[in-house]
DNA sequence: TGATCATGGTAATGCGGATTATTACTGGGG
DNA sequence: CCCCAGTAATAATCCGCATTACCATGATCA
């Protein structure tokens, strides 16, 4: 290949020193050192002329950072599965990496042997990054910690409980809105309210489950659970943003239906679509049983149901995630932040009539 | 924040110099330089406690490569509008990109003056990457030829008419499935066919209407035109893969049906939505006339109708791209492949039956 | 008239790692 | 006893750019 063009080429060609190149080139005069406006003038047009473009990697080492943040992902990002999973996020990363003049590392190689991307393989080019954004299913602790022992600079997509320090991150208020559908359904007139889900493993349950439980609390109703994923608790890893169809078995319809409530919320809107599957030809929604589900479709689901729910705000998270991200290359510090999640009016949410579902038959 | 760890460190540690780190490091013990296994041993101790790992951008800059892939588009990548796009080419870049060891760099950054993407502005990172993938509708004349003169190693996704020297693609071979749908029509019984479209402008209208017209000749059948994109003659710039959403107007139903001919083929497939959306209640597709469409979905348009027409090999576009990508990164070469695409059946292609459609009312 | 200072620019150095040239030592062969 | 080959590892450079320390010149001032 061509030699590419040097600050020293530059230099010779305008009959100057590099240094006066690359002062030129940064705009390095108002202080200790002073370039006259003609020899900058001559600079100038000789770069413009030769469409010199100075050497990124170099200009990385000398002055430490890149205008490229890197994302992280343990999955791949575009595969057809999860293509309407991530994308909300990556359209946010991209608009607001794109406004803040930064270029987008996506590190697609980490493979370790076992399979599973890993952040810090032998040669990893994380540190070519400013810093970066975590975004995915499962983060490795190990991974986590090392980001933050190493200060690496960078946000998770996703709240994820302390790894060896707090981790900076911008998720979704499951709780808030887990909380704002049980005081909707209790002003309906509900009184029994069953959640239908793990409750435990991933943040993000977690948190659902939390907004589902103070809610009832507070409000002085009655809560009950039924677990929706059989042989799955605790979950291997720890899933922060939630993944894309790593739940297990369907939720047991005769439980949900025996618990005698009124309403069920469900942590996945795959088991809502499911369970109303199978339980439409005995029951009727929601006259019979309302239904609630805690976020949008996760799992690639198609379904025509109109759930009553709320909306993850996904790609105001990439946005913000960036929008931190840079905060933190700049100024350092441990951002958490949670978004709102928009409240869906939906169709399956509506006032107690009768007595609750029949039981089941049995 | 705290300084990395360096070779220096580790040497320190090891109780060796810098050279010897590196050499272990890198394996480069074969020739010339020879280590003791008892070192290396030593060095790789020290290296594994640590978790040392390289600096990219040091790396990069002495050795000139660095195992990333650009990939320069000039439109966001992500934006919904497109998503459905361009997201099949993403999803075959990312596949191979993966297999390939390498990381992903999206310029997302290069924003010209005027709010355009461009590839050479001033500090432009394109070089930070050991070559790159062109994907998108338009593809600047200059920044190709640049490309070339700079033998920066690139592939671009959708065939390129030369630009200052030939340019490495890979496309679709539009002509030859243009060709196979017209052969298919007229073994259908049509002598009269007519083309839907611009015919000209971006190289992937001009290889289907060539397809067409080849067809058309060997076959000895009448082949005419209308043009579907008015005021659109020509194009600005040179479209190669598809645009999601340029052209202007519908195309005219009473020109399509005044022509008499039997089997329209649609250069878009958002035409051929929207002509038989308003063709509907006038005649029967495909009783009076067939309808085919040279290409699957690039606007994204949803329609129901089970098109006759071919699947552009999107996905293995992307895929073949980056192989051809990492063999020009390796030996040089001016790869120019064109990719079949698969017919689809469809069901808006029938044989001839009655003496085509009715003229326009008028 | 020599000290002071503003002006305009350059030489030198560092960033972290790869590579080449060179050194230090040991054992054999002539 | 000296030279050479082989082994093991290091010093020195370079990659391209940013930055700091330093130098040369002419004007100003006491």
């Amino acid at each position: 290949m061509a030699r590419r063009l040097t600050q020293q080429d530059i230099a010779r060609m305008a009959g100057v020193s590099q240094t006066t190149v690359s002062l030129v080139l940064n705009n390095r005069a108002e202080g200790a050192v002073r370039i006259s406006p003609e020899t900058r003038e001559r600079v100038i047009r000789v770069i413009r002329e030769t469409g010199y473009i100075a050497d990124p990697a170099a200009r990385r080492l000398a002055e430490g950072r890149n205008r490229i943040l890197g994302v992280f992902t343990y999955e791949a990002v575009f595969p057809a599965t999860s293509a309407d999973f991530y994308h909300p996020f990556l359209v946010g990363i991209e608009e607001c990496t794109e406004e803040a003049g930064c270029d987008l590392l996506l590190f697609t190689s980490a493979r370790a042997s076992g399979g599973r991307r890993r952040i810090f393989d032998q040669d990893s080019r994380v540190r070519l990054a400013d810093g970066c954004v975590l975004l995915g299913h499962t983060v490795d602790r190990d991974d986590l910690a090392r980001l933050i022992t190493d200060q690496i600079p960078f946000v998770s997509v996703g709240r994820r409980e302390d790894a060896g320090g707090p981790v900076p991150y911008v998720g979704a208020d499951y709780a808030s809105a887990a909380g704002a559908l049980v005081r909707r359904a209790v002003a309906l007139g509900h009184r029994r309210l069953v959640y239908v889900g793990a409750g435990a493993g991933a943040e993000s349950w977690v948190d659902r489950h939390r907004g589902f439980l103070d809610a009832v609390t507070r409000l002085d109703v009655e809560g009950v659970m039924v677990n929706a994923t059989p042989g799955a608790d605790p979950p291997p890893g720890t899933p922060g943003v939630g993944p894309p169809g790593v739940q297990g078995g369907a939720p047991d319809m005769d439980a949900v239906l025996g618990t005698g409530a009124t309403v069920a919320f469900f942590e996945e809107q795959a088991d809502a679509v499911a369970f109303v599957a199978a339980a439409r030809h005995r029951i009727s929604i929601p006259a019979d049983l309302s239904v609630v589900t805690l976020g949008s479709a996760t799992r690639p689901v198609r379904s025509d149901i109109d759930f009553t729910g709320f909306r993850i705000p996904r790609r105001e998270m990439g946005r913000r995630a960036v929008e931190l991200l840079t905060g933190v290359i700049e100024s350092g510090g441990t951002p958490q932040e949670l978004l709102p999640c928009d409240l869906i009016e939906g169709s399956t949410l509506a006032a107690v009539t009768g007595g609750g579902p029949r039981p089941p038959a049995s």
